[in-house]
DNA sequence: ACATCTACCTAAATCCTTTAGGCAAAAGTG
DNA sequence: CACTTTTGCCTAAAGGATTTAGGTAGATGT
């Protein structure tokens, strides 16, 4: 009998697209499964359960995220850097919905330590340094801005600006249009 | 033999608190007939089915949060009223976590359409009268601020500026006093 | 007092998760 | 190249969750 040729990497990738095709809290390891033409048991030696699965495809998803967000602030500064880390975020949202609800996915501190996470929030804080902030308000600013991507996709994402003008498009250059202006005008305490 | 007394909207507050304790994706009908000491089956006469359960949790997570709202916001205007509400939504997340996650459960347009959701960007319109902002950047900006007020609350929740300094709550304040500022120096497209 | 409705029940099918133990293909070793 | 080990997939089986169909007893209204 052929094999499928499974391994930890393949299922985790076959997860990933199993999420943006489904849902990211419609995958489970029955499906992935049947689309190896594999049982369901055989998935149990790559993955350690189901929730090990969802954690894979979480780490996965930020390792796309952060290469992407590296390649697109390469070579920028200022309101462009902002503006192109910004747009990593949303196009991700939009061309793999699944990962990106998955990259958000609660790990325990120690798996999220080791994540990339903390890589794009690295790359925030870089990009900040087109600003003239002295901490901690370059901090606070880093978390502003990592609510900000995160939350205005996802309320995009759920569909909330759907039928009503002005499109989102425009509301999303605009608010980095803003974003941009509060971080040269960074009020004082 | 003893009836539970149950009742759709019982189930429902019954699924908001096992929410909070367990976690909304965790939520299930077997589990709540566990704690109501009832037949599994006994529930599907008061709800239509798991989904039909996780909507009606949504659905009254958004209106305990508008009407927090409403609260928050009667009597106040600009900073004021943006902190207020900006409040609202920081609190309740910590109170109820799982009710916070219900809020955000992505519902079909029209029951959207009919939830308290827009009620809620009602309020936020409405906080924006302290401010001069004309359309369409007033909607802009309503759409901005619900992305922060989401995705800050749901990064902070995550545990993500968990143990790093400066602590949440100072970059809280921060924030918002720079999305006030933010709003009072609107730019100019 | 009687009919009806409501709240709950038993039973059963289906699907997902997970573990235990086995066999055969592939890969490393003398 | 024969031989052992590892790896990849298997069958089998148990435990839960979901959902439907159809039944009964307590509560309610006339």
């Amino acid at each position: 009998m052929a094999r499928a040729g499974l391994n930890t990497r393949r299922v985790t990738e076959a997860g990933a697209a199993l999420a943006d095709e489904v849902g990211f809290d419609r995958v489970t390891v029955s499906e992935l499964a049947r689309r190896f033409d594999v049982r369901v048991a055989s998935l149990y030696s790559h993955v350690r359960n189901s929730e090990d699965l969802k954690v894979r495809i979480a780490l996965f998803a930020l390792e796309e995220l952060a290469d992407r967000a590296a390649d697109a602030i390469a070579g920028r500064s200022g309101k462009e850097a902002l503006v192109a880390l910004a747009d990593v975020h949303r196009d991700y949202a939009r061309a793999h919905p699944g990962r990106h609800t998955a990259a958000r996915y609660r790990l325990d501190p120690e798996t999220a330590a080791r994540s990339a996470g903390p890589r794009i929030s690295q790359m925030t804080r870089a990009i900040l340094r087109g600003y003239e902030l002295e901490e901690p308000d370059r901090t606070h600013a880093v978390r502003l801005l990592g609510g900000v991507f995160h939350g205005y996709v996802d309320l995009e994402m759920s569909g909330g600006f759907d039928h009503s003008s002005p499109d989102s498009d425009q509301t999303w250059v605009r608010s980095l249009d803003a974003l941009d202006s509060l971080l040269r005008h960074w009020p004082a305490p």
